[in-house]
DNA sequence: TAAAAATAACCTGATTGGGGGGAGAAGCAT
DNA sequence: ATGCTTCTCCCCCCAATCAGGTTATTTTTA
């Protein structure tokens, strides 16, 4: 019945309804088939090189080891495994560190059947399938305040100074004095209340001002 | 005919064609008005305030300023628009500075029809439409080198430097002597082949060691 | 149980960082 | 036309940090 060329899925998800949900959607999908269905890491571990899939279904919430920190671990057993996140969580925290982890796409759970099956698809194809709300979410991470009081050259100065370089390798660089970049530093430093380097890059990281 | 609830849409694109196709795609689409179309950012400008568009759809390649440098200035304009860029650039360098100059979504211009339509439809519900392949390249922007030579605690200690603490701070963090941050360091500077902080932290970044 | 990783010590000399003040030139906006 | 902001540069001071060398012990992990 399933062919050779069909996509190996193993599902990763502690829930026994939901993951049996999966296993029957996808099981019922031509050109997809289901070569492993786990409860835990714990369980999948033994089997996920075996199993050899192209792509893993991932729960975040799992007993044990959660399915983040079990990422890296995964992807020591199956490196050629794409990973899609699958959960009901949105926090940024959450969502930057599945993707740091390596996953290759993070869906939220109310994600209807036919969407699951076209992101596995996407990913396949070289995609990375994101529930919209994620997605917004990882563009943000992108954008910066647009409320800074930094003027431009503050700016560039306090970037600069983010890349660990010393002001007077910046102000080579920007072919500007020394002595101008201290007094830019000074100001960025009164403008931002803090009193060092690594308080000026906090709080202007935390603010998205760079 | 068009409600007062449609979608208002305004279209920045050089090429008359392309642009032309863009206003009757959504012109012929229930629920969605073109309310500006121009070859470019300066013919925009004067128009797009009064235009009070909910979405700007932009190419990246125009006739003097580019869409991407438009980006800020459109923001000015129209603080409440969504920017969707749609181009047939895929270059990792553009796609960043796009979202980080404030763009919503990143569509490339081989999408179907339909899906730039969905597109608008996804940003204005809050999400952050992605072409598939452009949606990969913003994954793996997250994505760390597996084959690092830093341990963990190297990898922890040059990010704790990135952030622009000092070696004595980072000791004091960790619970650990500055003697062995030192050491640490040493060990850092050995492996990456450099000798200071911001070569240590570039060719870090650069290799997605950190 | 070896090897790798993390920890810590002692040495030296050059560079950097933070804070105080003041001041001129260019550009923008009202 | 005249403020305001921004960018530029100058002087002072002193403490703290950084880079580099070598060696060695204790965990941890494969």
């Amino acid at each position: 019945m399933s062919r050779d060329l069909d996509i190996r899925i193993c599902i990763i998800e502690d829930d026994e309804t939901i993951r049996e949900g999966y296993v029957y959607l996808i099981g019922n999908t031509p050109g997809y088939k289901v070569v492993g269905s786990y409860p835990s890491f714990e369980d999948a571990a033994k089997k996920l090189a075996s199993d050899d899939p192209d792509v893993i279904l991932l729960d975040v919430e799992l007993p044990g080891i959660s399915g983040i920190d079990a990422l890296p671990k995964i992807k020591k057993l199956t490196p050629e495994a794409y990973i899609l996140i699958l959960t009901v969580y949105e926090q940024d925290i959450l969502i930057f560190r599945a993707l740091g982890n390596g996953a290759s796409g993070y869906l939220t759970k109310n994600t209807p059947p036919e969407k699951i099956i076209s992101a596995i698809q996407e990913v396949m194809e070289g995609g990375g399938p994101m529930s919209a709300h994620i997605a917004r979410m990882v563009i943000s991470s992108f954008q910066r305040n647009e409320a800074s009081p930094l003027t431009r050259r503050e700016t560039e100065i306090l970037e600069q100074i983010a890349t660990g370089k010393s002001r007077k390798r910046i102000a080579q660089e920007l072919f500007i004095d020394l002595e101008t970049v201290k007094s830019h530093i000074k100001n960025i430093y009164h403008k931002l209340n803090v009193h060092s380097k690594a308080d000026a890059i906090k709080t202007a990281k935390d603010n998205k001002f760079i």
